[in-house]
RNA sequence: GGGCUAUUAGCUCAGUUGGUUAGAGCGCUUCCUUGACAUGGAAGAGGUCAGUGGUUCGAAUCCACUAUAGCCCA
């Protein structure tokens, strides 16, 4: 073996090998299935830290139940993302000088499919850099041909059940990407504005008459007055007393001389402004309501890009909004119906793809009718069919689904799966296919033909196929074999950004077209956030590369330092200082390998084992039974955990430093070769590449035989453990051995005495089993003589108290007298505090009667022992007075 | 306005149903290049578990309130 390990010629080595022989697929039939379905990520994305999080929990599960031996299927894939594909062709367009109309909609589909062949495989391809077991050969797309019959299919049921309704409503509106958006489409931002306060004079009397407020004018307070000309009322609350006797009369709207009624409705709130709202039912979503209780006019007075128009009133038409905005505060002011302006916070929404400040537009739009979908989802986490971890997330969950409103699906765009609906003269009829729909137009109207069906222009939202991702990617609606073995899908993994977007809908279409929620468990993880704690963006320049660190550090070591430090209790912090743990821990193994290659491989029957032969055994069943418990709670982090810890303190720092002087070496290391395979193949699914490569290096596995298909460790049968004469104690025999050990080391470092010289030991103890280490301790003390005495043996020599015994040390060199003074003096003190509340427990019946036995013995064992290390600290004291 | 979460060592985090003198990694200090490994080894220092009150024989852990930070919904 080399004597540096190379992750980036062995990384790239074993994923094409991989990829190459299968080891990712699995045909459905025998065995019990593990299926999990990625999140598709945007196909104009690249790979980012939360991909890598995300992924890297994903395939530490897939690759431990596959070596588990389950049927397992990780299927990949990418969505269409409707708006950000359209906008970046749109944007290479732009260069040309053209835009999307020039080339006319088939054109320009064509166009972004092009683009899709051409750059869409970019996060695909870096996917496979992180080690992704993924079955690429049923890798899918939300706009490939078989999701894009579910997408029919499932528009086409949902209509002919009455589930999706076209109707004229208020919508989310982004003026720059010209479509509407859901609400959840949709992100709030804190925004320093302004209310203005306007007066909108009562009819019948003239503005300006002084002394007589709210008499000849009542003042408005609004946030938005460039929607002025769209008003068709003002209202007041019908509890608020102050202005019962204006309910009923009529306002003029300022600047535009048209009358406007004064209603009554409860959703003005009194403390707000003046108590009177203006109602602009077009332009804003609870006005819309209000306008529908009270049978007003809706005047749109925008177009779809954010411009106003003429119903605006000729002055304005044309105008940007903003910029009418002032325009039109100006004009307020200076006709004398500016009141105030306040300073003032409020919400507002932008479009959570481009950014603008979105419109709430009156349109006509497609919606799904959520409620009754929503019904049975909410069941399915209520009973438990489908599980929330960490459980909290189901509370957040229950909030959104039972106050869920209905979904605008249609979309003003062209890249999507276009609305299977089509009209002709007054009908509209909704199919899978032209054919069916120009068939059922026939029923209606005979003498129909192709030409005069006019399918809806818009699109439908990305969202609506990727609810359909965990059956439409298994060949639903047809019946496939795919779809019968891994379907209900077991665990999904993602962020909690999606739950609404992307895992309610996914139940909900579960549930109503498969007729079972898709999967048992949502994992939901943190988000990866730079050091100081913001989200990482590109703009702040504070975001780390994946591609990067896999470059600098390899992907094993990204993948097993963001899962050391990943907890799905929380966000994640990442510094590039954190990813050298996983490069270290790499190199560590290769070291370890090296020197095993070293040594040869070893042979010898597990026979006559010494304490330390079965304390490694012991650890090496208990570490695989925990690792095996932790990835079964998605305890992620912990296993990590408890993997390196094994790796690095049982293997490496004891086990091959008593294997380099065992008794009997054959032996040690013929333990020490099988451990350390277990060791790699509970590593596997953290860190595939350095394992498999180490596998093959120490002869493990020939040829093209994987790890990442070995049997993942289970530990020793109780009957092995038994005949080897493995047990607790045993193990914690050794344990308090190198208790032992380490308090030497410690004197060692305490007086000075430098970790060459050999010393004189002895250990005051009644246990025989001690006696029979004499050999090893030597050699793992560098002493010149390990002695022994019976417990309680007075020797006036620094020692150290251990559950082994008391291990005192020879001490030949001078040491600094009054230091030792000091810091014995330090240490007794210490030991008084703990001994004075230790007695104070033990006298307290309470304690002795209530706790567990095993408590108070364990507190009585502490004190006599403390009380010990005060006397042998006592006479010590003497020495250096 | 409604809800959720967090606050433990300088930093990032563990701490399972209340029961050791509260742990790990990084960082820090001292020592060590002995044949796997300095991307390493050995030994250390460092915390009144955000605050206050309560329940209990016993609280980082359970309850209430407060403070601070973050997120979601309106």
């Amino acid at each position: 073996m080399e004597k540096h390990y190379d992750a980036k010629a062995v990384e790239a080595k074993w994923y094409k090998m991989w990829e190459q022989q299968g080891c990712f697929h699995d045909e459905p039939g025998k065995g019990e299935p593990y299926s999990v379905v990625i999140p598709p990520p945007n196909v104009t994305g690249i790979l980012h830290m939360g991909h890598a999080l995300n992924q890297t929990i994903q395939d530490i599960l897939v690759r431990w139940r596959r070596m588990q031996g389950r049927n397992t299927l990780w299927l990949p894939g990418t969505d269409h993302a409707g708006i950000a594909t359209q906008n970046v062709v749109e944007k290479a367009l732009k260069k040309e000088g053209k835009r999307r109309q020039d080339l006319g909609r088939e054109a320009f589909v064509e166009r972004v499919w092009e683009w899709k062949r051409q750059y869409g495989g970019t996060i695909v391809h870096q996917q496979r850099m992180l080690g992704n077991s993924t079955d690429w050969r049923r890798e899918r797309f939300t706009f490939d041909e078989g999701c894009s019959k579910a997408v029919a299919k499932v528009f086409t049921q949902l209509y002919d059940e009455g589930l999706i309704y076209k109707g004229n409503y208020i919508v989310n509106w982004c003026p720059r990407c010209g479509t509407a958006l859901a609400n959840d489409e949709v992100e709030h931002e804190a925004n320093h504005g302004h209310l203005w306060y306007v007066r909108y004079p009562v009819s019948g009397s003239a503005l300006g008459v002084r002394g007589e407020l709210n008499k000849d004018y009542i003042s408005v307070a609004t946030t938005r007055p460039e929607t002025l000309p769209g008003d068709t009322a003002v209202a007041v609350n019908p509890k608020d007393e102050r202005f019962a006797a204006l309910v009923g009369k009529t306002v003029v709207l300022p600047l535009t001389g048209r009358e406007i009624p004064v209603i009554s409705d409860d959703y003005v709130e009194k403390e707000f402004g003046t108590g009177i709202v203006k109602i602009t039912p077009a332009h804003d979503p609870n006005d819309f309501l209000v306008g529908k209780r009270h049978n007003l006019a809706e005047i749109n007075i925008m177009t779809d890009d954010g411009h106003m128009n003429e119903l605006a009133g000729a002055k304005y038409a044309g105008m940007d909004r903003f910029e009418c905005r002032k325009a039109l505060v100006a004009d307020l002011e200076a006709g004398g119906y500016l009141d105030h302006i306040e300073d003032y916070e409020n919400q507002v929404g932008h479009c959570y793809r481009c950014h603008e400040v979105v419109e709430s537009r009156l349109s006509k739009q497609w919606f799904v009718k959520m409620k009754p979908l929503a019904k049975p989802a909410i069941e399915a986490v209520r009973n438990g069919s489908v599980r929330f971890v960490p459980e909290r997330w189901s509370k957040i969950y229950f909030n959104w689904m039972e106050n869920i409103q209905d979904w605008c699906i249609s979309r003003q765009l062209w890249w999507g799966h276009r609305i299977p609906a089509y009209y002709f003269g007054d009908h509209v009829v909704v199919a899978e296919t032209a054919d069916q729909a120009l068939e059922m137009a026939r029923k209606i109207d005979p003498g129909v033909t192709a030409a005069d069906l006019e399918q809806d222009p818009d699109v439908l939202d990305t969202w609506f196929s990727s609810w359909l991702w965990p059956f439409s990617t298994l060949g639903w609606p047809e019946k496939t074999a795919d779809l019968d073995y891994y379907y209900p899908t077991e665990d999904l993994v993602t962020a909690q950004d999606i739950i609404f977007f992307w895992v309610a809908r996914m139940i909900m279409a579960g549930i109503h077209f498969m007729g079972k929620p898709p999967f048992r468990n949502i994992v939901i993880h943190g988000i990866v956030r730079a050091a100081d704690g913001s989200k990482m963006s590109k703009s702040k320049g504070n975001s780390l590369d994946p591609l990067e660190l896999i470059g600098t550090y390899s992907a094993d070591a990204l993948r097993f330092s963001i899962a050391l430090i990943t907890s799905l209790e929380c966000d994640t912090k990442v510094n590039k200082e954190k990813f050298e743990i996983g490069r270290n821990f790499a190199t560590k193994i290769w070291n370890a390998a090296r020197f095993m290659e070293m040594n040869g491989a070893c042979e010898a029957p597990f026979e006559n084992l010494t304490s330390d032969e079965k304390h490694i055994l012991w650890a090496t069943d208990a570490v695989c039974k925990k690792v095996d418990e932790l990835l079964g709670q998605y305890r992620i982090q912990d296993g990590a955990l408890a993997i390196y810890d094994f790796f690095w303190t049982q293997i490496c720092d004891w086990f091959v430093e008593y294997a380099k002087d065992a008794p009997d070496k054959a032996r040690a290391f013929a333990i020490l070769r099988d451990v350390f395979y277990k060791a790699l193949r509970l590593l596997h699914p953290y860190m595939p590449f350095v394992t498999e490569e180490v596998a093959h290096q120490l002869g493990y596995l020939k040829g093209d035989e994987s790890i990442m298909r070995s049997e993942f460790p289970v530990g020793y049968s109780d009957a092995q453990k038994q005949s080897w004469g493995l047990s607790q104690e045993t193990y914690d025999f050794v344990n308090a051995k190198r208790e032992a050990i380490t308090a030497l080391r410690a004197l060692r470092a305490e007086y000075k005495v430098a970790p060459s010289t050999f010393v004189k030991v002895t250990i005051a103890t009644d246990d025989d089993r001690a006696k029979a280490e004499a050999e090893s301790l030597k050699k793992a003390m560098r002493a010149e003589s390990v002695d022994f005495a019976p417990a309680g043996s007075d020797f006036a020599m620094p020692s150290k108290i251990t559950r082994f015994g008391t291990v005192y040390l020879s001490l030949e060199g001078l040491v600094d007298k009054a230091a030792e003074a000091k810091r014995i003096a330090g240490e007794l003190a210490k030991l008084a505090g703990f001994i004075k509340s230790s007695e104070a427990k033990l006298s307290n019946e309470n304690f002795v009667a209530h706790a567990p036995e095993a408590v108070v013995a364990e507190a009585r064992r502490k004190l006599a022992e403390n009380k010990e290390k005060v006397a042998q600290l006592e006479k010590l004291a003497k020495l250096f007075a």
